[in-house]
RNA sequence: GCCCCCAUAGCCCAAUCGGCAGAGGCAGACGACUUAAAAUCGUCCCAGUCAGGGUUCGAAUCCCUGUGGGGGCACCA
């Protein structure tokens, strides 16, 4: 859009200072960390690194544009900052639309991150270009494969049948959010069924108490919110292994619980339909049990994974017509099969207990099973129920003559409460604790059971069956024997895409690439190359120490470089990675820790999460439109953008783009500009020779700037910022002018604080200021502790904690002296009137508190 | 159903330890400059902190209850 030229000096015009000063930049190189010779503390600063899916949006602005606050604040206090750069360029977007546009991946993956770069260039941000990288690269991908084979050689890769979302229709593995609601594919439309896959997995379950117990070094530095989705996502439960015989069965059937103490209360057994336990039991059943639960196994295949997790559905079972032996007491239960017990947790089986669990309730009800009350909830326990009413006369808790009656048969309401056991032999009187205590005793001395741990974290499946992933570096025998790729023949490459189908059918097309996949050993025999993938978690699982030495063809990483770099001193991205892509890199930091090419535990010390920028209260995407990251800097420019997303309000919180307003940081960003311009001394000048009001507004600033930014208070600061620049223009229109040694002061704070979130304005007041580039170098100047001393204060003097008055006192004023003046204010006086004075808090100099009555 | 977070001017947001409710911005009003407008500069306006209770000399801040909003997990035995 053309604007008159205006004739009173020049305007703010980002697009020509981003021209500029971004070749200015690409020469000079100034981020780059690899001299030896630097001796500055080092910092390792991270954005995760993006997903190459197109250009860049609002979301990565936000986040680079807060990522590059803390490099670039660091790189000012005085340290060594390794800020790197990447993209996580494997994965299904690139291989779908290269699918669309009958494209190979590496082409479309490849130009985006050509665009993703010049944007990520013109943005701005302080990044080492020099160790920049690509997950998609052979150079990268090698040491997947070497991770992998490194897994595989401690047991932690095996492989698994287990159940995947089946298209029958498109023949196609589907991902669970590809299943819709109905329980068809969002695809074909087909009802998605059950099938048995066998699959690769990295046995994170070996980690899971060591994922879960690191979770406290990492409070503090890490939101609690996403510590709390870990732990949760974790999820540890402890209770009890407890073996039951089987009539007719040489073996016994572990079940896993976390209320040991209520196996008297077992009435029933139950035990996931599709378990390898469910097949083998109804094998030895009575004939005309079988075809019934034939036909329930196969019901429950057909259910999606969604209706199967609704809680509300009626609960569905078949009886088995096998009876297991309670080992508390001896008595004989029946065994049934039903789909709320899941077999990928626990033992694939649970003892039932109707009348305190909701799940075994709602099907003892439904199948007409007996319920046996073991816990009276309504008992006092000692220190666990305060709910009952307490007498006034003998201060002891009363039990209601009309307490309700708690029968969970007729009330469908199992007792889940604490309460004392009854109906339960020796236990009885107990309370839960104590019970669950004398059981486990109990069941390990005689065998039957012993405490137990379960996890609701699975193993983590890494097998996929795309083209557009790491291969993975196995090779089937013709026996069918399994050959792990020594390490000196990796990388395995992708073949070329020619003659291949990428269309999903359920198997990899790298499978139907018969030279890649055809191997003959050196025996002469022949293999098969695994044609799956690996999931790219995987890639980033570990991306963080690829940045130590990225052109490293002889190892993943350099140890010795990692040893002075890691682990990550502050991580930032999105709350979306909470749990995967966080609990995997420190699963996989963890497994290197163990095999001793780590000297640390947790990958990332600290992490910021931004929230997401939303448009018209919603998150933005292509489909439903929104802001575009382009059109917004070609209209505000890259500061302009950058300052925005700083000052909207705190990181974490979601930013509104209706509610800020990028178009008043460009106003605040050319004020800002215009007072280097004004500014007519020369950089020789002597700051003690300069206004002593101003001075004390930039040293207060320069005093309370760093500790806002390392708690992360971007928006105060940006706020404390805009202060500083109101007061310098008043200084230069109306106080002591342009020519003041402390406007000059003030001017160049003001350009080095705003080097950390308007790069571009600040390098060009430093210019207009008489600097060589760049500012970014430039390390933040000490606040002068003599400018910050008050000459006075304001003391509030309150009675009965209404401000009342306000004196002017020395800062130094002893506590008694300041309480005589209070005594002695004339509004205090009337405000005291007749009342008596009963007490008075000073805190000198600020505070006096005259209490009354 | 379980767990976590949040609520301050019309809007976005500040308020180290519990001590003057307001730093900054947006929007709005007025003024200066201008032939006029834009730009610029300046001045002003605006809530008693979601509701109720408690602790305290003193509560936006700590505790309890409720309401409203957001998020995570969920047939995990």
């Amino acid at each position: 859009m053309p604007h008159d030229v205006p004739d009173d000096g020049p305007r703010y015009d980002p697009a020509q200072l981003q021209e500029k000063w971004q070749l200015r930049w690409d020469e000079m190189r100034p981020f780059r960390t690899n001299d030896p010779k630097d001796t500055r503390p080092r910092k390792y600063i991270l954005d995760m690194f993006p997903y190459p899916s197109g250009d860049l949006h609002m979301g990565h602005a936000e986040a680079f544009a807060l990522g590059d606050v803390v490099a670039r604040y660091w790189r000012q206090q005085g340290f060594n900052v390794l800020h790197p750069i990447g993209w996580d360029s494997f994965g299904l977007p690139a291989e779908n639309a290269a699918i669309k546009r009958g494209v190979d991946p590496r082409e479309w993956t490849y130009a985006n991150i050509e665009q993703q770069k010049t944007s990520m260039k013109r943005y701005g941000v302080s990044f080492d270009w020099d160790r920049e990288l690509h997950t998609s690269d052979p150079e990268y991908y090698k040491w997947n494969q070497w991770l992998f084979l490194k897994l595989y050689e401690k047991g932690l890769a095996y492989r698994k049948e287990s159940w995947v979302n089946w298209d029958p229709v498109d023949q196609t593995v589907l991902a669970n959010e590809q299943v819709l609601p109905d329980g068809t594919s969002d695809r074909s439309g087909a009802v998605v069924v059950k099938k048995k896959l066998t699959q690769w997995y990295f046995k994170i379950t070996d980690y899971a108490d060591r994922l879960l117990d690191d979770l406290n070094q990492l409070e503090g530095t890490w939101p609690t919110k996403v510590l709390a989705m870990q732990r949760n996502w974790i999820g540890r439960s402890i209770g009890a292994d407890v073996d039951f015989e089987i009539e007719g069965r040489d073996e016994k059937v572990t079940v896993f619980t976390t209320r040991p103490d209520t196996l008297y209360g077992v009435t029933f057994m139950v035990v996931a339909p599709d378990s390898d336990l469910a097949a083998e039991l109804i094998a030895g059943a009575p004939e005309k049990y079988r075809q019934p639960f034939e036909d329930y196994l196969v019901q429950v295949q057909k259910t999606s994974e969604i209706e199967r997790q609704d809680a509300s559905r009626p609960k569905t079972g078949v009886p088995l017509g096998r009876y297991a032996i309670n080992p508390i007491n001896g008595e004989v239960i029946p065994i049934w099969s039903a789909d709320y017990v899941l077999s990928d947790y626990g033992h694939g089986a649970v003892m039932a207990v109707p009348a305190h669990d909701q799940r075994d309730l709602d099907f003892a009800r439904k199948f007409k099973l007996p319920i046996r009350v073991v816990v009276d909830t309504n008992a006092p326990v000692t220190g666990a129920i305060p709910v009952l009413p307490i007498n006034p006369d003998t201060g002891e808790a009363e039990l209601p003559d009309d307490l309700p009656a708690l029968d969970p048969a007729s009330t469908g309401v199992p007792l889940t409460g604490e309460g004392r056991l009854i109906n339960s032999g020796s236990l009885d009187g107990l309370s839960k604790t104590n019970a669950i205590k004398k059981i486990i005793e109990q069941l390990e001395a005689s065998g039957n059971g012993r405490a137990a741990k379960n996890y609701r974290l699975r193993d983590w499946l890494i097998s996929r069956q795309r083209f557009w992933g790491t291969p993975i570096p196995i090779l089937y025998a013709e026996d069918g024997s399994l050959i792990p790729v020594p390490e000196e023949q990796l990388p395995i490459t992708l073949p070329p895409t020619e003659g291949l189908d990428l269309q999903p059918r359920g198997q990899s097309p790298l499978g139907a690439a018969e030279e890649w996949v055809n191997v003959t050993l050196p025996d002469g025999s022949t293999a098969r190359r695994d044609p799956d993938t690996m999931d790219t978690f995987v890639d980033s699982s570990w991306y963080f120490l690829r940045f130590m030495n990225p052109n490293d063809a002889t190892q993943a990483f350099d140890p010795r470089e990692v040893d002075k770099w890691a682990p990550v001193d502050q991580y930032v991205g999105g709350v979306e990675h909470a749990i995967l892509h966080l609990l995997y890199a420190r699963f996989i930091t963890k497994v290197l820790f163990d095999l001793g090419y780590v000297t640390f535990t947790e990958p990332f010390s600290a992490l910021l999460n931004q929230g997401m920028v939303l448009s018209g209260g919603s998150k933005m995407s292509k489909s439903k439109g929104g802001v575009n990251l382009g059109d917004e800097i070609d209209e505000h420019g890259v500061d302009a953008i950058r300052l925005t997303m700083a000052f909207a309000g705190p990181p974490e919180d979601d930013i509104n783009w209706e509610d800020v307003s990028p178009a008043g940081s460009s106003k605040f960003l050319a004020r800002a500009g215009r007072l280097a311009q004004d500014v007519t001394s020369a950089p020789e000048v002597e700051w003690k020779s300069g206004d002593a009001d101003l001075r004390r507004v930039t040293h207060r600033f320069l005093a309370e700037a760093p500790g806002l930014v390392e708690a992360f208070k971007f928006n105060v600061v940006v706020a404390r910022l805009m202060e500083l620049v109101n007061a310098t223009r008043k200084a230069i229109d109306s106080g002591p002018g342009p020519a003041d040694a402390a406007v000059r002061e003030a001017t160049e704070t003001v350009a080095l604080a705003l080097s950390l979130f308007a790069p571009y304005t600040a390098e060009e007041m430093w210019e207009t200021l008489g600097y060589p580039a760049t500012v970014a170098l430039y390390g933040w100047r000490k606040a002068d502790p003599t400018l910050l001393v008050e000459t006075s204060v304001t003391a509030i003097v309150q009675v009965n904690g209404k401000v009342r008055d306000r004196i002017e006192v020395s800062p130094t004023i002893d506590p008694a002296e300041l309480e005589k003046l209070a005594r002695a204010s004339a509004a205090v006086i009337r405000s005291i009137g007749e009342s008596e004075v009963v007490n008075v808090i000073v805190r000198a100099p600020r505070l006096v508190n005259i209490a009354v009555k």
